[in-house]
DNA sequence: CTCTCCAGAGTAATCGTTTACCCAGATGAA
DNA sequence: TTCATCTGGGTAAACGATTACTCTGGAGAG
């Protein structure tokens, strides 16, 4: 099933079919007509891959995910589903299995399949950088949430804006002594939290790195406590952790709104569903979408764009007086 | 960047760079060592586009997720991407966003692109037949979780042992009059579910359905408890509606574990992680996609395929005695 | 009336790879 | 020695769609 099949029946050439159907050329009204019922009466659809090969372009997208089982990412995959599919742009999906190696195959894979644009939220701020660049030569690459590259564009939320706004609203509320647990520090946001979290907060330098986890959560809410007994507030550096923070907090016998608050990152449905509901900033996911998109499909080259969003911190119980 | 620059400088036919980079038919030593190093010289990637347009098989199949904000369904998402990563096909990813028209088109785009499979889970038990079967005619199609044909493969849990073992184990403890808590009947899993639970059940006529939400969950909690006052466990037909009934029981003043149990389906990081932790039937997502996997690249026709994996409950302090 | 221009349609080249087909030379059997 | 067979390699024809180029007939200007 082919134009040639189409062409034949409505008695046309197959230009004529290719223009009709995908509406590049104006053609007489009876042609059009022609072919128009012709393709119907067969059911034609065009083959994307005969297509693509011609136009130089497949309309997909690549997207290589940094950890899928990570809560956070599949909320940003179905942005980006949304936004591309909006569009008619397909979205071709990997994931990365936090592995620096399984990356640089997936974008390899990717481009072998000639994506138009690659969307990727690197494994490791700094180990990422090469297989970025190198994808950056190939085709338009758009970092998202996370950051490896500063010569690939970049969407994601205001970190520093954030923290600000959470140990603002943590002030308010007399909380002037936070601890901050962070996870793991090869990841951009994490990084770029706590360094924010060290430059503005009072107690700057109460800084507790892990891995990311819940586990990790609990341990560190115990070390922050007996480390530093004024502490009233943890602010976390994602929603798992401070899950696990309020976990440790009720088995150690803590009111949860009490004396020591917890926030996270992300507002996760793991936030959202907990007892008590956990506070968390909220990145602006769809906007974020609609930015990839923009960079994804731009054929003009104005430079290396970084598109911050503000993140609304969304106060819930865990921080309440 | 073409077979033809590989060929010119190795001074070799582009028939022998396709016959060495593709490995499908022996070459002497001395051009396969020539054709390998100008193609490492040159960085050359086979083009997948042109490779598809000429062997018709894109080595990508799709997926069409009913709604992939559904937290069950990344993790199956997950597995598939997994398991097909492993073979060298990719996933091309779509959302359905629990609306039959948005599934018909998302099916349509991905045959267009010629995907050698289509993974699909049915949005609507009913109404997605019709787009499974036409679909079934183009490409070889899986129905993975949920099922709308028989016309087409399946792969699955099966929800009548899993029901019978979670009957079985609430038995155990005395739990003799539980209610089952459903969601949208046109939804395959729950509506077997919930034939399973009336066949099986000391109650089986205690059913409540509803929508499929943490509210609906609360909602029909209290008609249940207040229908039927004997009542000792909450069945529930997923997770989310499970944590739903849990918070509903604390806010009515239910110690749990306690006098009546709660449980739901998917075993979800949702139940994983509540407070208290919450039973839940897990889906062996792993094996699943590997028989999706196995039928989904079968060239051989042996008829529909059916397969069932058994579920395993994960049992947790909301059925403790 | 002639020339230019334009719209509409067809012909065939093209995108990058694979592979059917062909040919030359070598090998082995009879 | 002769003929079938086999191996290794090249040539060119696909795959399915798009589009540069060409051609034709008619409209409009002078």
């Amino acid at each position: 099933m082919t134009v040639h099949d189409v062409a034949r029946l409505a008695g046309v050439s197959t230009a004529s079919v290719s223009r009709v159907l995908s509406g590049r050329r104006t053609v007489g009204a009876d042609v059009d007509e022609r072919v128009r019922s012709a393709a119907a009466e067969l059911g034609y659809q065009v083959n994307a891959v005969g297509r693509s090969l011609r136009r130089q372009s497949t309309e997909t997208v690549g997207l290589v995910i940094a950890d899928i089982t990570n809560l956070f990412f599949p909320s940003l995959t179905k942005a980006l589903e949304d936004a591309f599919a909006h569009q008619g742009l397909g979205l071709l999906l990997a994931d990365a299995a936090n592995d620096i190696a399984r990356e640089r195959d997936a974008v390899s894979r990717l481009l072998a399949r000639q994506v138009d644009a690659l969307l990727i939220t690197p494994v490791s701020r700094l180990q990422s950088r090469r297989t970025i660049d190198e994808a950056n030569q190939r085709t338009t690459v758009v970092q998202l949430d996370r950051r490896a590259s500063t010569k690939a564009h970049y969407v994601g939320m205001d970190n520093s804006q954030a923290v600000s706004d959470v140990l603002a609203h943590l002030a308010e509320l007399g909380r002037m002594s936070p601890v901050f647990i962070g996870s793991d520090p090869h990841i951009s946001t994490t990084w770029e939290r706590q360094r924010a979290f060290s430059r503005l907060a009072p107690t700057g330098d109460r800084v507790l790195t892990g891995d990311f986890s819940l586990d990790w959560g609990r341990t560190a809410t115990i070390e922050a406590l007996d480390r530093w007994p004024g502490t009233d507030a943890l602010f976390c550096a994602d929603d798992l952790i401070a899950v696990g923070a309020v976990e440790q907090l009720r088995a150690m016998g803590h009111r949860l709104p009490g004396p020591v608050a917890v926030v996270g990152f992300d507002d996760t449905h793991l936030v959202r569903l907990h007892t008590p509901p956990v506070s968390s900033v909220r990145q602006p996911l769809a906007e974020m979408a609609a930015a990839a998109v923009e960079l994804a499909v731009s054929t003009a080259n104005p430079g290396v764009q970084r598109r911050l969003f503000p993140g609304t911190l969304q106060a819930r119980p865990s921080t309440a007086p």
